[in-house]
DNA sequence: TATATTTACGGGTACGTACCCGGAACCACA
DNA sequence: TGTGGTTCCGGGTACGTACCCGTAAATATA
């Protein structure tokens, strides 16, 4: 009844008059093919704007793609990694089905030692892409010019090396992210005038951090307002030091009218809020959906939690690899996440 | 070297110690194979844990499946499906490769007769699956009534149908991004008095606009405050109608706190509040980032956008139904897009 | 019991690409 | 002119599933 329009391989052979291997060598541009016979066939591929057949091919090269993903495991410390790490198991389910498998790698954020011994498991592995969270700056740096060097393309997740030649960057927008706290400072408060900056963690990964607070400062000074803002290092992760650090700054500047946390543990200052009874509890704003987090929202004590969509970093950061190594997509070299304001009202249809 | 273990419809043959086409028979449960033997297919399939191979068998049925697409089309009026259609236009181009194909089908907003034409145009096509915007709420009922009819499986996007057989919702929850709205004028007010809705189109969506405006109230009812709050109702979208009614309304009521726009069209009251020149400016809550809406937002005339990912609204809704059809996922009945407030200073990141 | 009709099942090809293998054509050098 | 070594190219099979077609077996009909 109807003819097929002829296209593929056999047609190009076809009328490029040459076998269908010959055709195949071109288009992967493997050797064994004279400079005239390669053109003709180039022609007969541009005029007839010749796409593989994708299931044809991934089924005929039995080959199974691999990708390995390279993130801190996830412990009560580190629970944000829960999200991504969700997010790369369902773009592993959605893409196992197209011949790709995705290997997991967890390193511990204390120890470099074994974020060095994941990245010589992965290169032995001998990997076709790679995701990495480059939580140890110059070992991640040491790392990613071996992969350079064997050609093997990697991403980066959730913190960035800029000047590397990564496929892309899929995380946050640190600067904007921290503006973003500013003005949320200002949200309820008409005009702050006392301010603090919380950093609770064991090891400051300086860029981040800097960004972040440079983003809120920023905030401020473009209003051309006079606010003081305090800082806070706090470098153990329990509640006791965090206790006695806040204070002892609540005793030196008992009228702190709002307290932003640059990372994930809010929840360790909510807890002091509560315990401390002040006369007037200070907004507090800090980052990520995690659990305790969660609960501080839900109760008020936290009024924003700002969020980078985790779960979607994960999946985007091993689709963005595949859908470059399968299909020569282009991809931008940097994505940045939208900047997300969780609070006691949406935090239901958050799904992260 | 290495032995493949066996998998697959052969083995499955071997075992069962029939041919593949008996297995075949049996996997699509056609007729032609007696219980007997169905039965004992059955079991190897049980015992091996079969997955059929998707390359393979999209390879060898050349059947291409198709998905309609029954959105409103984009207009200067309907500026909000521009950004479903994208996700849609995403989701088409990645699983084009896997031998999907998508169809859209267009309607306007003004007129049911369109929407029931490309209805029979889409049941003459005989597609596989359909996303559609039950817009029309009748006219949506009688057509997904024949689907049900003909077995073809349907998601709603944007709006919804909940007591119809769809596969899906995919949407936002109307009653809670209404009391999203209540929290944001508390936000900068600590106490509001008047308040105003403000709902400026030509055909009444009663549901949607019903569910938005009880979430709303229910903010400050929960809240048990004593805020009186307006409501206008605006039948046509041009500026010089909605200026008209919004001095008459501010003629009555000098002194409102906050405007809620309860659908895309919060620029037109941006622009009058610009040149009305009032004592002191409202809150101006509006949803979705479009143009105008923009242009307003970075100036600040508009508060707080209220989004709902439309963009992935589209995506979703297409890759929900394929993965449906294609790999029998299990598909929750309603997912409700999260409740995304975007203002001045993480607009830049909305990727919508 | 012979014949028609239905049901059950197996052989075999096709889908479009990847890649092995073997052979022809060409070149260099003695 | 013969020998050995490249370079270039075509035939053909395999990937795992879908499905056509033909036939044997089972059942119904006479």
């Amino acid at each position: 009844m109807k003819k097929k329009s002829p296209t593929g391989v056999k047609e190009i052979a076809r009328r490029a008059n040459v076998a269908i291997a010959t055709v195949d060598r071109v288009i992967h541009n493997r050797t064994g093919v004279s400079a005239k016979t390669r053109e003709k066939v180039n022609k007969v591929i541009a005029e007839l704007d010749y796409q593989p057949n994708f299931l044809a091919s991934r089924l005929a090269s039995g080959k199974i793609i691999t990708l390995a993903v390279l993130i801190p495991s996830v412990t009560k410390e580190t629970e944000f990694w829960d999200a991504p790490l969700r997010g790369i198991q369902r773009a592993e389910q959605e893409i196992s089905q197209y011949g790709v498998k995705v290997e997991s790698y967890f390193f511990n954020l204390i120890d470099p030692q074994p974020f060095i011994d994941q990245t010589i498991r992965i290169l032995k592995a001998g990997v076709d892409g790679i995701v990495l969270s480059p939580s140890f700056i110059s070992e991640a740096e040491q790392f990613v010019a071996q992969c350079e060097k064997l050609k093997i393309p990697f991403v980066f997740i959730d913190s960035n090396l800029p000047d590397r030649p990564s496929l892309s960057y899929i995380g946050p927008p640190l600067f904007q992210s921290g503006y973003q706290a500013g003005r949320l400072c200002t949200c309820t408060l008409s005009a702050p005038a006392q301010l603090a900056i919380v950093n609770i963690t064991k090891a400051l990964d300086s860029y981040t951090y800097k960004q972040i607070e440079k983003g809120f400062r920023a905030y401020f000074s473009d209003r051309g307002e006079d606010v003081s803002i305090l800082r806070e290092d706090i470098r153990k992760t329990d509640f006791a030091s965090v206790e006695k650090s806040l204070r002892k700054l609540f005793a030196a500047h008992p009228a702190i009218d709002a307290i932003f946390v640059t990372n994930s543990r809010a929840s360790l200052v909510a807890r002091f809020l509560e315990d401390a009874a002040l006369p007037a509890k200070p907004i507090l704003i800090g980052y990520d959906f995690v659990k305790d987090n969660k609960y501080y929202l839900a109760k008020g004590t936290i009024d924003f939690l700002i969020c980078h969509q985790p779960e979607d970093q994960g999946y985007r950061s091993v689709m963005t690899l595949y859908q470059s190594l399968v299909f020569s997509s282009k991809i931008s070299k940097e994505y940045y996440m939208p900047i997300d304001i969780v609070t006691r009202e949406n935090q239901a249809y958050y799904h992260n």
